[in-house]
RNA sequence: GCCGGUGUGGCGGAAUGGCAGACGCGACCGACUCAAAAUCGGUUGCCCGAAAGGGCGUGUGGGUUCGACUCCCACCACCGGCACCA
């Protein structure tokens, strides 16, 4: 140990200094390695703690300070109540900002990226997280992205990576696709661009596949991750359950499906509507007259030229253009005139509805446009007249014509969507809605006509990107147009030396134009053969990443299934709210491929969850670009780490956004040099015997140690910073004006201040445990349990309630008893005043709390 | 439009159905100081009152209860997500 190191402690005046205390303890920390999480041989029940990983876009800012603040408190929490904890750091480095970065300064991706890594790393170890520092990943280091490759190539194999052309989201600006997930308003997550609809040829993973399970074992998370993000993601999967029934086509062999929720308006349905930008579309056009061709092909392009947010105003008058073809409704044999409009989106369902205009508003909106008929096949006037406001049997029909007549859609132009019973539609007649469903589509099956179906809102996940710095795709395109793996033993396919590749967006990889690197092989053939040249959404890399940790640095597994089993599923994981769709739904899904290939024995990657609100300045989220900054090295440098971990964890909830106009680092900082003097001013030593204490002080000290634990686990960080605060105070009291610095109390609290202040304060914690007379650390000491007989007051406050109302308080013994505790209350004398000579009715005794009188 | 969330002092926020406002910030008063800063002590929900005391108070209106910030119903405001998804 430095000889200077106690001595640094102290500021000149031997008042507390922040600077060399954190100075002494990092260099203390990064020496002995304190916080590796145990391994294979470690006994002690597992705790693994996560924060989603940080992006290199340069400094740490605010927003990491209190992330990786929460996660570091819930870590040394475990780690003091007896678990073998991992906390794990690494870079999610891949993606756009490297390359653009890149791009403006002529540089390689690699050297932006990864000295913006160092430099968060060293912030880091300067803000005193507890990570274990021997598990560190990047996603960009090619030992990580192998994995992605082989994972890659594990999907393709079970048919859940395909290629596929298809309308997608194009970024105009950055010159690549997006998934749909990344297209916010229609605009590009990104940089903002408009974001149009390309038709392209790409990888997809099919996530579609997942959606059932991922919509059902949300239900398991109910409790462990926040309501909002699980109802986001419900509404995001997005199941309709409901039919699918068949049409025939004129001049068509094949039927048409379509999907429908509303099966039983099937009488109802007056035309069809299919997808302009479909192959549906474009085949019965081109079936149909010149005419017809060309005003299909004139309405087909303005389609295209529109922006996604044009098409998304729903207010916009519906268009569209006759077909001149027509299909059979199969229930009733009807000829049914089919359009082509924009309403109907190719991509869900069969790009293809029956449109039963009475009874949905949009088509009705588009019949009334274009004077197509509206038949009412469902009297809603039913259940709202009726003597029944809900239907549970089938009964008969409304009574009152009138009634429907009044609310009749082609009129009113509201389309009639409620429950209701069923008319003009034969056998359905005189069902209710949920009936007729039922009727209708075993009628269907029966026919084989239809059938019972599920449609999804979720889309595959289109995964190729048209960008240098991401994962190279691990497929080989051969001459005679297959599409083969990479050789797993040619794995990984590294990414060339971007010296020389002009990186600026132009549509297409700029891998594609490295022509050394595209030139490869035929596996089978030896055939010459092409590279893909795209590479993968970045979202790929951070799918899987919680379990690279559990394997760091092994090259023969993406990671080992036997320290998955230890460690995984994530205990606490925490993020911005952000990626609750993203992150968080594409890796429940590569989680349960995962498990589907017997790698992993869970299904949900993270069994707790919580977000964590935004640090804002002012009312308004901080940016660079409004030049609101508060800069993490400045906050560090001014108050110190202890004291900005201080303030944050006091701020406020966690789930809240944080104004740093609110957060008082001043306040932490005095409320520190509080604590640290206490231990300065402790005169007895450590095996004074705690029981001989003042028993007032002792008693503040255990209630503490009785509360902390369980609110830790409910994320109140600041609650316990009160605590704390409390206890310092009461420390001090006790120093300055009752028992004095060398009772044995004062020594108990102090060292509980230390333990417990080692989740907020670590630095400050270990200066204290240290004067205290103990070894380092404080950090990995087992917190102490409360002492039940201090935890029950002999006294309590009891309450007297007349007529709900407080009239007076009691000082009574805690044993109290209901008959003794009534007989005080009724002679109290300010309860006597009160009463004013009233008649107490009612007494209701809850010794020993409360006594709650009732008079008339 | 649909789904979800949140409303508590001047501010951030506490509160298993049982004294609302813990803890802190700010403000005010005082001690120390030539003075200031730092530090320490005190006061601080609003209204009436010299005080004792009283009245009113957790977005609004109802309800359940001896008792409601907390539970139920309706409404208002703000925030978030989705949105021509058949």
């Amino acid at each position: 140990m430095a000889p200077t190191d106690t001595v640094a402690a102290h500021g000149p005046e031997g008042g507390y200094d922040p600077q060399a205390v954190q100075a002494k303890w990092q260099e203390r920390w990064a020496a002995a390695d304190p916080f590796r999480a145990g391994g294979a041989d470690d006994t002690r029940p597992r705790k693994y703690v996560l924060a989603m990983f940080p992006y290199p876009s340069g400094d740490l800012h605010m927003g990491h300070a209190e992330n990786y603040l929460y996660s570091d408190i819930v870590a040394r929490s475990w780690r003091h109540r007896g678990y073998n904890v991992l906390n794990p750091i690494g870079w999610d480095s891949f993606g756009l900002p490297a390359e653009n970065a890149a791009i403006k300064r002529g540089a390689d991706p690699r050297e932006w990226t990864y000295a913006n890594i160092d430099q968060q790393k060293a912030g880091f170890r300067s803000y005193g997280v507890s990570f274990d520092w021997n598990r560190v990943l990047h996603t960009s280091d090619p030992e990580y992205y192998q994995w992605n490759q082989w994972l890659f190539q594990r999907l393709f194999e079970r048919g859940l990576a395909y290629r596929k052309e298809s309308p997608v989201n194009w970024c105009p600006v950055d010159q690549t696709v997006l998934a749909n997930e990344q297209v916010v308003d229609g605009h590009c997550e990104r940089c903002g661009a408009e974001v149009i609809k390309k038709k392209l040829t790409q990888w997809y993973f099919r996530i579609t596949d997942y959606a059932d399970r991922l919509l059902d074992d949300l239900n398991q998370l109910e409790g462990f991750w926040p309501h909002k993000v699980i109802q986001m993601q419900r509404n995001w999967i997005g199941r309709s359950v409901g039919a699918d029934i068949d049409f025939e086509i004129e001049g068509r062999a094949e039927k048409v499906t379509v999907f429908s929720t509303r099966p039983d308006t099937l009488y109802g349905a007056t035309f069809m509507v299919v997808a302009p930008d479909s192959d549906l579309a474009a085949e019965l056009a081109s079936g149909s007259t010149p005419e017809v061709r060309m005003r299909f092909q004139d309405y087909l392009e303005t389609v295209q030229k529109q922006t996604e947010i044009e098409r998304q105003n729903t207010d916009r008058p519906k268009t569209g253009v006759f077909l001149d073809r027509y299909a059979i409704n199969p229930i009733n044999g009807e000829r049914l005139p089919i359009w082509a409009a924009d309403y109907v989106l190719a991509d869900y369902g069969h790009g293809a509805v029956m449109a039963v205009p009475a009874h949905d508003q949009r088509d009705l909106d588009f019949a009334r446009e274009f004077g197509l008929p509206i038949r009412v096949v469902v009297d809603t006037t039913a259940p709202a007249t009726g003597a029944i406001p809900v239907i549970a049997e089938d009964g008969p029909l409304s009574e009152d014509a009138d009634d429907i007549e009044s609310i009749d859609p082609a009129k009113t132009g509201v389309a009639l969507t409620g429950e209701g019973r069923l008319i003009n539609s034969g056998s359905l007649d005189g069902l209710s809605k949920r009936n007729a469903i039922t009727r209708i589509t075993e009628e269907l099956e029966a026919a084989g006509t239809g059938r019972a179906s599920k449609s999804y809102r979720l889309r595959d996940w289109l995964i190729s990107r048209q960008r240098f710095w991401g994962t190279p795709i691990p497929m080989v395109h051969t001459e005679d147009g297959r599409i083969v793996p990479v050789p797993e033993d040619e794995l990984p396919v590294r990414l060339p030396d971007a010296h020389g590749l002009d990186l600026a967006p132009k549509g297409t990889s700029p891998l594609g134009a490295a022509s050394e690197w595209m030139a490869t092989t035929d596996p089978e053939t030896g055939a010459a053969a092409l590279r893909d040249p795209d590479t993968m959404d970045t979202f790929v890399d951070s799918s899987w990443y919680f379990l690279r940790f559990l394997s760091p640095g092994n090259d023969s597994v993406a990671f080992d299934p036997t320290e998955a089993q230890r460690w995984a599923p994530v205990d606490f994981y925490i993020g911005g709210v952000e990626h609750a769709i993203l992150h968080l739904l594409y890796a429940r899904f590569i989680t349960k491929v995962l498990f589907d290939m017997g790698l992993v024995d869970f299904t949900e990657p993270f069994s707790s969850l919580i977000n964590q609100g935004m640090v804002i300045l002012g009312g308004t989220k901080m940016s660079k670009s409004k030049g609101n900054l508060v800069l993490f090295h400045e906050e560090l440098a001014t108050h110190g780490a202890d004291a900005l971990r201080v303030a944050l964890a006091f701020a406020g909830p966690v789930e809240d956004d944080k104004d740093w106009a609110d957060v008082s680092t001043t306040g932490a900082q005095k409320f520190l040099s509080r604590a640290w003097r206490i231990a300065q001013d402790v005169t007895s030593e450590p095996d004074v015997v705690w029981a001989e204490g003042d028993v007032a002080l002792r008693r503040v000290t255990h209630r503490l140690w009785a509360e902390a634990p369980g609110l830790i686990e409910q994320t109140k960080f600041n609650v316990v910073v009160a605590r704390l605060m409390e206890l310092v105070n009461a420390i001090r009291k006790t120093i300055d004006t009752g028992a004095g610095p060398a009772d044995p109390a004062v020594r108990e609290a102090a060292e509980a201040v230390a333990m417990i202040l080692d989740l907020f304060a670590p630095h400050t914690a270990e200066e204290m445990w240290e004067a205290l007379g103990y070894e380092p650390f404080v950090g990995l000491v087992g917190w102490r349990q409360a002492d039940p007989t201090l935890l029950v007051e002999d006294t309590v406050t009891a309450v007297v309630q007349i007529d709900g109302k407080v009239r007076g308080t009691l000082e009574v013994s805690a044993k109290i008893d209901g008959a003794d505790l009534e007989a005080l209350a009724r002679a109290d004398e300010r309860v006597v005043r009160s009463l004013a000579g009233r008649e107490i009715t009612r007494a209701i005794v809850r010794a020993p709390k409360v006594v709650s009188f009732s008079t008339n």
